[in-house]
RNA sequence: GGGCGAUUAACUCAGCGGUUAGAGUGCCUGCCUUACACGUAGGAGGUCGGGGGUUCGAAUCCCUCAUCGCCCA
C-alpha cells in the first residue's frame, strides 16, 4: 500500500481517542528486541556508552526505587543510543548472600519446620538457586515491562561462572599482593543464622530492661567499686575496671587490682579518657573487650586479654566457668544476677531504656563476638604508599570520576578516609567460598614440592601456625599427598566483593575480551546515595586494583522515594508502591515520566501513597502523581492524532524557513531552543528540568497554541502543504526528544507518522528511521528567530487579555465580539501578522488593530497593557460602575508597582552601585508603568464624568 | 555526638543575588468548541520556617534558633 492510499485510510477513528499503553507495551518491545537495537557491537566504529545496572538482589520484587533508577538509566541509554553511541546496557543480578539464604532459611522453617543443618549445605544451596531461577525471572521481566533497553544477551549474575572467575581471580591477586588478611576482630554476630552481619544489616531496637550495679571489691583493701551495666553476664569476661584519668575519686586506685566477683580472676583498675565519661553513673566502668566495640577499642588501647564467652549459637563456652558453661546468654544473664545477689554483690536494680543492635535477617538480638574473619586492608603500606581506600579517594580528587550532585563527594570521602579494613568473610553457604586451604601439618617444602610449579597456588604462613594456601581453582584435599589434609575454609566472601568487581567481570575479566577492550571503563554509574560506600567505592577499589582505572567516568546518585510523610516505602510498612501495578494502571511512560519529573537534585523525593481499588477487585498502592505522566502522554497522543488527521496530501519538500509564515517559524525556533536546552540538561543528569521543559514545549507552546494558530491553514489548499510540512517535522522531533522518557508511546507514534510521511522535517525533509530507538537525536537547526518569538509574543499576550476580558464581563461564549487594539509602530506590526489568529482565537467576529483610540464606544470594557489598549464594546452588557471600580483597581495595581521603583531609582546608591544594565531596566520600567497609569487614569477621568 | 539535606501557594516541587516569586495537582467559575473532559478558557491562593547580618538590592549569600528526614558513629 502506497503512503497516499494509507493516508486516505488514516480515519480519525480508526485511531483510539485515549493512548492505549498496554497495546503500545505489547507491539513495540518485542519489535526492538527482534530488531537487536539492544545489542552492543564491540566491532562496531561507533564510540562506546555503558552503563551496568546495580544487580538488583534476588530476594524479592523490584520496588519504586528501582524504577526511578531504571527509569534514569534507560534515558541515558536510550538517548545516547539515539545520539549514535554504541551503547551496552549490561543487566544482571545479585546473589545478595545473607539476604538471600535468610529468606529461603525462614521459608524452610515455616514450609517444612527444618533449619539449614538438617538440609546440609549443598541441599540447601541447591534450594536457594532454585528461588534464584525464579526470583531473576520476575526482575528481569519487570525491567521489560518498564521498556527498559537492557542487552539481555549479556544478562549476569554475581555467582554465574564468568563473574566467579572473576572472584577467584581477584582474591588469589589480592592475596598474592598481601591485601588479604586473616584475623580476630570483633563483628556483630548473629546468634541464630551464625554467621558475622553487616553494619549495614543490623538496626536498632529500644525496649525496656534494666541497669543492674554491681559491686566489685577492690583487692587487698576494703573499697568496693561499683559498676553499671545492662548485660550482667558479661562480667565473666571482664578483664579490666575502667575510671576517668582525672577524676578524683579514683585517682589513687588507678593501678590497682579488683577480685571479679563470681571467677576469682583479679583485674586491673585501668584509667582510660575516652571510654569513661566521670559524670555519667558511678563513673566507673567494666570492660569486655571480647563482647563490646567500645571494650574492644580500649582493649587494644590498653592492651588488655581479651576473654570470649560465646559459642557461635549464643551458649556460653568453658570461659565462662564450669557453671555457666553450655547455657544459652539469656539464662547465664539470671544466673549471674542470682548469684550476685546471693553474694551480695548486688548494689541494685533499674529500669533502663536499652538501645539493642538487632540483625535485620533472622531479626534476633546482636551479640557483638570475637572471632577470625578474612580482611582486605584498606591503609596505605607501610612504606607511605596510597593503600586502597587512598587511591579511591584519589580517583576522585583527581577528577577521575566525578560524583553528581557533588556534595556526595564528601560522603565518599569521608568514610574513605577512616581506612578501615573491609570484612570479607561470611560464616553463610550461599555465596562465594572463600578460596583458601589450611595444612597444619605440613612444611613449606611439601607446599613447594607440591605446587611449586604453579602459578594458581599461592601461600602464606599463618598467623596461629600452619598454612593458609590459596588456590584459584579448587584444591584437592590430598593435593599435598598422604599425611597431609587440605581443608577449605567453610565462610563465602561478602556478597559486596562480588559486586565491587560488576563492571569489568560483567564485560569478561580476566579474559581479554572485545567487551572488556571496548567498553571499560564505563561511561556512568547510577545507584542511590546509601551504598555509596558500600559499592561505590568499593568498585573503584577493586577496578582501579584489577584494570589499573576507575571503572567509570561519572557516578550519578538519583534522590530517594519517600511516601507523602517523608517516610520509606516499604513492604513491611505498607507503604510501597509496587511499579507493576502502576504500569498496569497508568502505563510504563507515565511511570517513567512522573519518575523523570520527580529527578531532582534534592536527595528526597516524597510521594503521597494512596489506596486504589482496581476493576478486578484487588486494592493497591498508588499515588495521584502518576496522573501527570498519564495526561502527558495522552496529550501528546492527541495532538498527534490531529496532525496525523490533517496529513492528507502531505507531500514532503525542503522549505526556505525564511519565506514561512511567522508561526512556523516562532514553533521552528522554539525546537530549536528545546533541543539545545534538553540536550544540555541530559547531559548533567537533570532529569527533571528535561520532562518539565518537554511539556512545556509539547503542550504549552505546540498544542496550545502553535496547532492552534494553524487549524485555519489547513483547511485551505494553498497554505496547506506548508503547515503540514512544518507541523509533521514538529512531531517527529518532538518523539524524538520524548523518546528517551517515553519509549512506548513515541514509537506508536513514530510508526503511524511513518505510515502517513515516512520523509519529514525542516528546513529538509529525510527519510525516517525504522524506529524511532534508532533515529537519531535532533540537534539545533539555526532556526533561531527573535522576530518571530517576539510577534508570537505579542499575539499570546492580546489574545489571553481579550480572553479575560470576555471571561470578567460574562460575555456569552456564541457572542461574536468586536474588540478593537489600540497599538502603533512595531507592536501594531507584529499584532496585524497575527490578526487573523487572534481574531479566531478570541471567538471575534471583526477585529481592528489601529494607532488612534479616541473614538471608544462609550459601552466598552477597557484594558491597559503596557504597549497597547485593549477596547471590547459590549453594547447593553456594561455594569458604569463595575468597569470604574475595576480601572481603580487596576490604577491602586500600578500604584504599588511604581513606588518601590521610584524609591530605588531615587537612591543614588542604587544608581551608582549597580550594573548600568539593572538601573537602564529600571528606568524603562517606571516609564512603561507610569505611561500605562496614566492612561488608566485618563479613563477613570473620562468615566467618573 | 559528627555530617548531609529539607523547610516557598491546600499538596508535591522548581527557582539559588537584580521586573509584580513559578509549575503540576487540588480548589472556584464558564465550556462535551468534531485532537484530547486524562481536555479547554478564566480565576482565587504565598509577609519564600523564626531571628539577626552582608549588600544599592536577599526566597537566593553568611550566622543563629526551631522542626523534619537521611547517612555515619
Amino acid at each position: 500500500m502506497s503512503p497516499s492510499e494509507l493516508r486516505s485510510r488514516m480515519n480519525i477513528n480508526e485511531i483510539p481517542k485515549q493512548y492505549d499503553p498496554k497495546d503500545a507495551q505489547d507491539r513495540w518491545y518485542g519489535f526492538w528486541l527482534r530488531n537487536g537495537y539492544f545489542h552492543a557491537d564491540p566491532s562496531s566504529e561507533k564510540p562506546p556508552y555503558c552503563i551496568v545496572i546495580p544487580p538488583p538482589n534476588v530476594t524479592g520484587a523490584l520496588h519504586l526505587g528501582h524504577a526511578l533508577n531504571n527509569t534514569l538509566q534507560d534515558v541515558l541509554i536510550r538517548w545516547r543510543r539515539m545520539q549514535g553511541w554504541d551503547c551496552l546496557w549490561m543487566p544482571g543480578t545479585d546473589h545478595a548472600g545473607i539476604a538471600t539464604q535468610a529468606v529461603v532459611e525462614r521459608r524452610l522453617l515455616e514450609e517444612e519446620k527444618l533449619t539449614r543443618h538438617d538440609v546440609g549445605r549443598e541441599a540447601l544451596v541447591e534450594r536457594i538457586w532454585a528461588w534464584k531461577d525464579e526470583y531473576e525471572k520476575r526482575i528481569l521481566d519487570q525491567l521489560r515491562l518498564m521498556g527498559c533497553s537492557c542487552d539481555w544477551e549479556r544478562t549476569r549474575f554475581t555467582l554465574d561462572e564468568m563473574c566467579s572467575k572473576a572472584v577467584r581471580r581477584t582474591f588469589f591477586n589480592l592475596f598474592k599482593a598481601g591485601k588479604i588478611f586473616r584475623g580476630k576482630r570483633l563483628v556483630n554476630w548473629d546468634t541464630q543464622l551464625r554467621t558475622a552481619v553487616a553494619d549495614d544489616e543490623i538496626y536498632y531496637e529500644e525496649a525496656n530492661g534494666h541497669l543492674w550495679t554491681i559491686k566489685y571489691p577492690v583487692a587487698d583493701s576494703a573499697d568496693v567499686l561499683h559498676v553499671a551495666t545492662t548485660r550482667p553476664e558479661t562480667m565473666l569476661g571482664d578483664t579490666a575496671v575502667a575510671v576517668h584519668p582525672d577524676d578524683p575519686r579514683y585517682q589513687r586506685l588507678i593501678g590497682k587490682m579488683v577480685e571479679l566477683p563470681l571467677t576469682g580472676r583479679r583485674i586491673p583498675i585501668i584509667a582510660d579518657a575516652i571510654l569513661v565519661d566521670p559524670a555519667f553513673g558511678t563513673g566507673c566502668v567494666k570492660v569486655t573487650p571480647a563482647h563490646d566495640p567500645n571494650d574492644y577499642q580500649t582493649g587494644l588501647r590498653n592492651d588488655l586479654p581479651m576473654i570470649n564467652l560465646l559459642n557461635p549459637d549464643g551458649t556460653y563456652n568453658e570461659n565462662a566457668g564450669e557453671k555457666y558453661a553450655g547455657l544459652d546468654r539469656m539464662v547465664v544473664r539470671k544466673r549471674v544476677v542470682e548469684d550476685l545477689k546471693s553474694a551480695g554483690l548486688l548494689e541494685r536494680v533499674d529500669s533502663y531504656l536499652v538501645r539493642l543492635n538487632h540483625s535485620d535477617r533472622s531479626k534476633t538480638p546482636i551479640e557483638p563476638y570475637l572471632s577470625d574473619q578474612w580482611f582486605v586492608r584498606m591503609a596505605d603500606d607501610a612504606d607511605g604508599a596510597p593503600g586502597f581506600a587512598q587511591q579511591a579517594m584519589d580517583a576522585v580528587t583527581a577528577g577521575k570520576v566525578r560524583i553528581t550532585p557533588e556534595r556526595y563527594a564528601k560522603s565518599y570521602a569521608d568514610w574513605l578516609a577512616e581506612k578501615r579494613d573491609w570484612c570479607i568473610s561470611r560464616q553463610l553457604w550461599w555465596g562465594h567460598r572463600i578460596p583458601i586451604w589450611f595444612c597444619t601439618t605440613c612444611s613449606e617444602e611439601d607446599l613447594q614440592l607440591a605446587f611449586g610449579g604453579r602459578s594458581d597456588v599461592s601461600w602464606r604462613e599463618a598467623e596461629a601456625g600452619g598454612w593458609l594456601i590459596c588456590g584459584e581453582r579448587d584444591l584437592a584435599a590430598d593435593a599435598l599427598g598422604d599425611g597431609h589434609l587440605l581443608l577449605q575454609e567453610t565462610d563465602v566472601l561478602d556478597t559486596w566483593f562480588s559486586s565491587a568487581l560488576w563492571p569489568h567481570s560483567t564485560l569478561g575479566w580476566p579474559d581479554d575480551t572485545p567487551e572488556l577492550r571496548k567498553y571499560y571503563p564505563t561511561s556512568v554509574l547510577s545507584t542511590a546515595r546509601d551504598i555509596i560506600t558500600l559499592w561505590v567505592a568499593r568498585m573503584v577499589i577493586f577496578g582501579q586494583f584489577n584494570m589499573r582505572e576507575a571503572p567509570f567516568r561519572d557516578v550519578y546518585i538519583h534522590p530517594v522515594i519517600q511516601d507523602g510523610n517523608g517516610k520509606r516505602m516499604s513492604k513491611s510498612a505498607g507503604n510501597g508502591v509496587d511499579p507493576v501495578d502502576i504500569v498496569e494502571v497508568y502505563g510504563a511512560d507515565a511511570l517513567r515520566y512522573t519518575l523523570a519529573l520527580g529527578a531532582t537534585e534534592t536527595q528526597d523525593l516524597r510521594m503521597p501513597v494512596e489506596k486504589l481499588k482496581l476493576a478486578d477487585g484487588r486494592t493497591i498502592n498508588s499515588s495521584e502523581r502518576f496522573e501527570q505522566g498519564r495526561n502527558f502522554g495522552n496529550k501528546i497522543w492527541n495532538v498527534a492524532r490531529l496532525t496525523m488527521m490533517n496529513l492528507e496530501g502531505y507531500e514532503p519538500a525542503p522549505v526556505d524557513v525564511a519565506k514561512l509564515p511567522v508561526e512556523d517559524r516562532w514553533i521552528l525556533a522554539e525546537l530549536d531552543e528545546t533541543i539545545r536546552a534538553t540536550t544540555a540538561d541530559l547531559d548533567a543528569f537533570r532529569f527533571s528540568e528535561a520532562a518539565r521543559r518537554l511539556r512545556e514545549f509539547a503542550w504549552g507552546e505546540f498544542c496550545d497554541w502553535y496547532v492552534e494558530f494553524i487549524k485555519t491553514r489547513l483547511r485551505d489548499p494553498e497554505t496547506r502543504p506548508d503547515a503540514q510540512r512544518t507541523a509533521a517535522a514538529v512531531l517527529d522531533a518532538l518523539c524524538r526528544l520524548l523518546h528517551p522518557i517515553m519509549p512506548f508511546l513515541t514509537e506508536q507514534i513514530w510508526q503511524l507518522l511513518g505510515r502517513l510521511a515516512p520523509r519529514r522535517g525542516a528546513p529538509r525533509p529525510v527519510e525516517a528511521a525504522a524506529s524511532v530507538c534508532i533515529a537519531p537525536w535532533p540537534v539545533p537547526a539555526g532556526l533561531e528567530d527573535a522576530e518571530a518569538r517576539a510577534a508570537v509574543a505579542q499575539w499570546k499576550e492580546k489574545i489571553q487579555a481579550i480572553r479575560n476580558l470576555r471571561a470578567e464581563r460574562n460575555v456569552p461564549k456564541e457572542a461574536k465580539i468586536a474588540p478593537v487594539i489600540v497599538a502603533e509602530g512595531i507592536v501594531a506590526d507584529r499584532l496585524r501578522s497575527g490578526e487573523s489568529f487572534i481574531k479566531s482565537l478570541t471567538g471575534a467576529g471583526s477585529i481592528e488593530i489601529t494607532a488612534d483610540g479616541s473614538n471608544r464606544p462609550a459601552e466598552s470594557a477597557v484594558t491597559v497593557l503596557a504597549d497597547a489598549e485593549i477596547v471590547l464594546p459590549l453594547e447593553g452588557l456594561i455594569d458604569k460602575e463595575a468597569e470604574l471600580a475595576k480601572l481603580k483597581k487596576s490604577l491602586a495595581d500600578l500604584d504599588r508597582q511604581i513606588a518601590p521603583l521610584r524609591a530605588k531609582l531615587a537612591n543614588e546608591s542604587f544608581t551608582e552601585r549597580a550594573p548600568a544594565e539593572v538601573v537602564a531596566t529600571a528606568r524603562d520600567k517606571l516609564s512603561e508603568l507610569e505611561a500605562q497609569h496614566a492612561s488608566v487614569a485618563a479613563l477613570v477621568e473620562a468615566g467618573a464624568r
